[in-house]
DNA sequence: TCAACTATTCAAGCGGCCTTGAAATAACCC
DNA sequence: GGGTTATTTCAAGGCCGCTTGAATAGTTGA
């Protein structure tokens, strides 16, 4: 991945309605969601979402396909390993430090586990 | 790292001067480097330069170190693995294809040697 | 073909970040 | 103490991204 894909990735990882559009459609894998019902998850109004979905494609963070009259979008997990693969290895040099505080998760379980589909 | 750290550290990021600055300060280790210096060598006036460095120390990515005149600014490795690591964890929660995409290196060596500048 | 539904595009307005030059603060040397 | 160096703070201006509502394009089913 180049520098300037990388930025555009960052910069577009860098909002909060994008980040919840990422973890999202993370759990949903390749069949992804529908553009009407991810903004109905995260109320948020369809010009604006369908605004931070195509931020998202164009950065490849996400993926679209057209099924009937809907859109599915889905993570493009290739683009965001990519990314931070580009922080870990060309930005961070591969530094130990930065490897070892990466790949170290303070909050393993992180409840929400049994199926308690939040209401 | 809490969800508005994470961001805030992410929003850092995501500006080409302050990954530049990661990049070259990242191979210093702790001794880090002056702000002179830094301004220096990636040719950036000193105003530019000390907003950088401030957003990038607010945003726990960067430590500052003040001797005589000079403070010396160095990465803060804790801070740029966590902020990975939220987005390897939390934002992608673990997907393994992410996880796989993000320790898979695709150009280790990086040519740039013999400065083969293809035209 | 007509009506209904899904999603995107368009235009306008707002706010915030980035850049730049001048000025101020702090620390060192003579 | 005066002069010099290093860095930050301040103020002004420009630029870009985000939000919102209305309008448009594409698709389905009767």
């Amino acid at each position: 991945m180049d520098r300037s894909k990388a930025l555009a990735a960052l910069s577009a990882l860098a909002h909060e309605t994008r980040l919840d559009l990422i973890r999202l459609l993370t759990p949903q894998g390749e069949a992804g969601m529908a553009a009407g019902q991810i903004a109905e998850t995260l109320g948020i109004a369809a010009p604006r979402l369908s605004f931070h979905l195509s931020a998202l494609e164009q950065a490849g963070l996400l993926r679209s396909r057209k099924v009937a009259r809907n859109v599915f979008y889905s993570v493009d997990t290739q683009g965001i390993g990519s990314t931070i693969s580009f922080l870990l290895n060309d930005c961070c040099r591969d530094h130990p430090e930065v490897l070892a505080a990466s790949s170290h998760r303070d909050a393993p379980p992180q409840g929400e586990v049994a199926g308690t589909a939040n209401t």
